[in-house]
Order: C-alpha cells, then structure tokens, then sequence
DNA sequence: TGCGTCATGTACCAATTGGTACGCTCGTGT
DNA sequence: ACACGAGCGTACCAATTGGTACATGACGCA
C-alpha cells in the first residue's frame, strides 16, 4: 500500500492546519506569476522559487491545472477587494471615486497583478469552454457594481450599462497602455480627458 | 563538412525564388497562430498545420525566435495595413472614419489578427529588452496617424495627443471586451456611447 | 553522363515538462 | 517504547520540446 494521496479533493473543507500551507502556497504563487508571468511557469521552478519542491505542488493542488485554476481564483479575488475596498467609501463624487480607482489600479505596486489581469484574460480567450467562467468573471465582476453606480447617478438602464461598459474599456484600455508605454504622464493625461467627456466636468 | 546551413541570415537579401517559399511560409504561420494562439505554439505542430517538416522551418527561418519574430513583423504590418487602407479615403468626417475603423476591426475575419494583437502585447511584456521594440511599435505606429489625424482637426498638439491616446485606449479596451463577451450588440452600443462624447455629436 | 547544390524527410539528441514511486523523518496516540 | 500515518524529498518516467546529422532526392550545368 504505502500511499501517498491526499484525499482531501483539494477546494473544500479540511481546513486542519494545512489549510494555512495551502493558502501560503497559493499567495506566494499569484505573487510570483504576476512577477514573472504565467506562461513559461513550470512547476519546478514556481517551487524553487517559493521554496518548496514540485512535488509538494502536485501534493497540495492534484496536478498544475488545478493549482492554475486556483491561481486564476486568487488573482480575480484580489482584483474584486481592489474594487469593492472604494465602493465602501460614503458620499463620494463619481469623478472622485473613478479618480480613486484609477490610482489605484495604475499603483506600481499592483503593476504585476494588472499584468496578470491581461496575461489571463488571453490567455483564456485561446482556452476551452472551461475558460468561459473566468472570462464571465472577469468582465461582470466589474461591470456589474459600474451599472449600479451608474444606475444610481440617475440614467436610465440602458444608458448605464452603455456608460459603465464604455468605462470599463477605457480604464482597461488606459491600462494596457501604461504598461506598456510606462508613460504614467501622458496616460494619466488622457485619463483626465476621459473624465472630462465622460462626466461632463469643464 | 557535408553541412546543411542556410547562409541566408533570414531577414534580408536572398529573395532568390524561395523568397516566395518564405513569404508564403510565414503567411500560413500567422494565419495558423491568429487561429491557434502563439502560446503552445510548436514548431512540430505548426509544421504538420501548414504542411512541412519542423525541420524546414527552422532550415528557413534559423530558429523558433526567429521565426516568432517574423510572424509578429508580418502581423503588425498587417494591422498597419488595415490603419493604413483607411486614412486613404478622401473627405470623411472623423467621426465616418471612426466609425469606419470600428467595423472593420471588429470584422468576424479578422478576430483572430486581433486576439493575436493582444497576445504579442501581453507576451512582449513579459519578455526581455528586445520586445521593447515590438512594444513601442505596437503604440506609436497607431498612435502617430492618430495625432496627425487631431491635429489636422484643428485641436492643439498637447490636446491632440490627449485625445488619440484616449481614442485608442478606448478602441482596444472595447475590442478587448468584444473578444471575451462576443457580445457585439452591447459594445458597439458602447462604442457609439463614445463618439458621441468624443466628437460631440447629438 | 556525371557532379554539385539545394530542398526535404527521417532519425536522432539533450533538455525540460508534468506526474509518480518510494522511502525517509518526524510527531502523536497508546 | 513503538507503531503508524502524514509531510516531504529524491529519483525516476514518458512525452514533448527546439535543434542537429545525415541520407535521399531533384534539378541544373558541364
């Protein structure tokens, strides 16, 4: 016999102890991707890298597309607390609230993590059917709470999602830009201009 | 001896009667890669997909880098092409050429030239200094036309970049969406939402 | 006809990959 | 004290990778 197994299917329950382990390893590794990328990520070096051995990966995560999944799953949860963290915020101006936003997503410390929003988002855009529910994710994570507040400024249904979607896809835009260009003043520019057409501010 | 060895260092010269085999080799790869992604990309499997022997593609092309590298040349030229095609057209409205610019980015036919754009962005930015090449191209190639095009609308040179930098955050932000959600009804709503804020349309 | 050059396929190579087998080392319950 | 099970590392495996060696053609030129 002398097996090794885990019976411990991973996601749920048996959160004794090792539930520390798991959760370490797996905020260690978003850490790492967003720095280094997820598409040349080996198992071997991921564990070299956070200091454990690749086995231990396979053990704690049953195999590299369980322990990608459960990557992917960190990252967006990140990315959502990002939002809802201002959304909590009382008595703000939308522009305000979108100026707050932005700083924060176009914060250097969180430059990796946006990297990793768009390495994923292609990456799963090439992927199987089982991609859908992150790209789903990814898209009405944001768009849902941008209707609403879009909805409560007073527009009507169909205007707001119209206004919250062309949002999102200029941040988004703007965003793939600074990384790219890394010209944090010219974009910061046109985010500006943005706000000015889009809240009508002179 | 009995050396193999092409001495044609790829890029340049040697458009002696397999330029043709080369040009032709290197279209089939971009199309296959547009449809296929370039992240699993093998040579092994690209080979067997546009009908020769890995061996031949490194014998035309020297190396897998190589051969990356003239595919993402050859896909820029041909986003180039598409900006390109447009600005020849006589007396239109921005907002025409606009408008005109959107559908055919967003043509079912070259879905698969613009998944590729965002993944060369996504994949250059992972990679070492020489991508910083591909990067800047991927920018200022589109934003140049850009600029010239406000300019030429009568708009100051510091607002005029403002403005096509926004301009084409916002364009590829939308197409971005688009890829994912496939939902072509809700960005194109979103897109026209834009121009209106853009060009001031009523 | 014979020779050389180029294009191409087949067979191979070392390196790296995800995943597995197995054995060592502890802490703990009895 | 001792057995046992969980956590872990080492050594391994087959598959796949980019790249190379070599043989085999086809074609042109003498």
């Amino acid at each position: 016999m002398a097996n090794d197994d885990d019976g411990r299917s991973a996601g749920e329950a048996a959160r004794g102890r090792d539930g520390d382990r798991r959760a370490r390893l797996v905020d260690a590794a978003v850490d790492h991707v967003a720095a280094h990328g997820i598409a040349d990520l080996s198992l071997r070096r991921l564990g070299a890298a956070i200091g454990v051995s690749h086995r231990m990966l396979i053990h704690y995560f049953g195999s590299k597309e369980q322990l990608l999944a459960e990557i992917v799953r960190e990252s967006e949860r990140r990315q959502r607390d990002l939002l809802t963290r201002l959304r909590l915020e009382p008595g703000r101006s939308p522009v305000d609230v979108a100026r707050l936003l932005w700083r924060q997503l176009t914060d250097p410390a969180t430059a990796g993590q946006e990297r990793l929003f768009f390495e994923i988002n292609v990456d799963a855009l090439r992927g199987g059917p089982e991609a859908v529910r992150v790209l789903e994710g990814l898209m009405t994570d944001w768009l849902e709470p941008l209707v609403a507040a879009e909805t409560a400024g007073g527009a009507d249904p169909a205007a707001a999602r119209r206004r919250a979607r062309l949002g999102l896809a200029t941040v988004r835009g703007l965003l793939l830009d600074l990384l790219t260009t890394g010209d944090r003043a010219g974009v910061d520019a046109a985010m500006e201009e943005f706000l000015r057409l889009y809240y009508g501010t002179e």
